[in-house]
DNA sequence: AACTATTTATAAGA
DNA sequence: TTCTTATAAATAGTT
């Protein structure tokens, strides 16, 4: 059922499609935060290796922490 | 079988899971480029929008052509 | 560029 | 915050 996003039983199915919108909870964004920078540095380092391009990401949290990563040239 | 990385008969089994090394099929190559560039720069976008955060991602090709993303602060 | 089997990322819950 | 698991999303190889 890809795409579908239709209502639930609350605490009976689960509900994981999220729509790309600034998540309001506070403590839900946190976590969202820390998965999917990992998740973007590791892709960013991916492409780096695989396809021998140069990559920089950085990234400053809602309260102006900042996380980068860049592959190494030498 | 994941994790499995063994030898298949070519034509008759898949085989999709990659090292993450340098691809060194000039073709293959730019095409995972330009798949992983998407990809990457969607979940770029995606991370700004949910988690509130400023995100910039730079890439040069091997080429030395540049690719960019930077949401919008204003 | 489109297809699809499979891998990878991840939302929610524990 | 770390683990699990069901589901969504990305993508490698093929066409």
């Amino acid at each position: 059922m890809r795409g579908h996003s239709g209502t639930y039983a609350s605490g009976t199915m689960v509900r994981r499609k999220i729509k790309i919108k600034r998540i309001e909870n506070a403590t839900t964004r946190q976590v969202t935060f820390s998965k999917r920078r990992g998740g973007l540095i590791k892709k960013a380092h991916d492409l780096s290796v695989l396809c021998d391009a140069d990559v920089a990401v950085i990234i400053f949290s809602s309260k102006g922490k900042l996380f980068h990563f860049a592959n190494p040239r030498i």
